[in-house]
DNA sequence: TATTGTTATACTCTATAACTATA
DNA sequence: TATAGTTATAGAGTATAACAATA
C-alpha cells in the first residue's frame, strides 16, 4: 500500500472526493424522496428546464441508453410530470416536455436541493466556499468536453 | 431565479458540488464495471477491508435497510466475493467476510479507483489539490457524526 | 419481549437485443 | 438502409412488511 503512495500524491484527496460524492448524492436522494421522486427523475426535470429534447438527445444528456430514457420518461409521464409531444419535422421523433405539475416540482425540489447542498458547504467560511467553487470549476471546466454533449 | 441568488451566496458552488458528485460517481461506476462490479458492491468490499460486520452493522455503514444489505451480500456471495460466517457470541448474528477472490478484487479495483479519481484531480496543480483536500476534509469532518457510525 | 437476519413483494433503474415506423 | 423510438427481458438495487430464530 505504501507503494501506491508514490503514485498518488494525495490519497486524502481521492478519498475525500469519493466520500463527498456519496454525501452529495445522499442529500440529493433525500431532497428527491421528500417529494416522492428519485435522483434520475430530478435530473430529468432539470434537463427539461431549458430544453425539449428528443429521446436520443435526452439519453445522451443523461448518459443512458435510449431504452433507459424511454423507461424514465414512461414513469415520469405516469406521474404526470412530463409529456411526449411530437416533433414537427420528424415523424419518428418525440419531444419530451414538462407539464405544469412537472415545472412546479422542478422549482420546489430545485430550491430544496440548493438549500441542502448549500448547508453542506456551510461548513466552510465564505472565503473557503469561494475557493472551493473555483477549484471545482477548474476540474469541471477541464472536463466540459466529456460531460457535455 | 434571481431572487434565489440572495438566498444562495454561491449558486456556482452548489451546482459544482452536484456536477462533481455525478462525475465522481460515474468514474466509480466505470471502474467497478471494468471488473463486472457495481458501485454498491465496491462499497461493500471497501467496508469489509477492515471489518467483519454483522448484517445490521453493515447496513448501517452503507446507509441501507437490513434487507437491502441481505440482498447485496447474497449477490456478492453468489459471485464468490464474500462469505457469511457465524458469530461466536450470538447465534442469530452473522459475520460478513471477504473471500480470497474478494480481497484480490478489492485491491485491483481499489487501485483503479485511485488512479481514475486522481486523474480528475489532475486538472489542478499540486497547490490546488492540497487546498481542495483541506476544504473537503473540513466539510466531511463537520459531518463525521452523520456519515460514520 | 427484543433483536438479528431472511423472505416475500413491489418498485425504480439500467442495459441488450429485437422490433416498428419513419426517413 | 439508416434513424428514432419502443418493447421484451433480465438483472441490480432498494424499501416495507411479515416472518423465523435466538437472546
Amino acid at each position: 500500500m505504501d507503494s501506491m503512495a508514490s503514485q498518488t500524491p494525495q490519497p486524502d484527496l481521492v478519498d475525500g472526493l469519493v466520500q463527498l460524492s456519496f454525501l452529495v448524492q445522499s442529500v440529493l436522494a433525500e431532497a428527491a424522496a421528500a417529494h416522492t421522486l428519485t435522483v434520475p427523475q430530478i435530473r430529468l426535470l432539470g434537463i427539461l428546464r431549458d430544453r425539449e429534447p428528443g429521446m436520443l438527445e435526452l439519453a445522451r444528456h443523461l448518459g443512458l441508453d435510449k431504452s433507459s430514457a424511454t423507461g424514465l420518461v414512461d414513469r415520469a409521464e405516469r406521474r404526470g410530470l412530463v409529456r411526449r409531444g411530437s416533433s414537427d419535422l420528424d415523424g419518428r421523433a418525440v419531444k419530451v416536455v414538462t407539464t405544469p405539475l412537472g415545472r412546479e416540482l422542478t422549482e420546489t425540489v430545485g430550491t430544496e436541493v440548493i438549500t441542502r447542498i448549500a448547508a453542506i458547504a456551510g461548513a466552510l467560511d465564505p472565503a473557503g466556499r469561494e475557493h472551493l467553487a473555483r477549484l471545482i470549476g477548474r476540474i469541471l471546466g477541464t472536463r466540459a468536453d466529456v460531460s457535455n454533449g
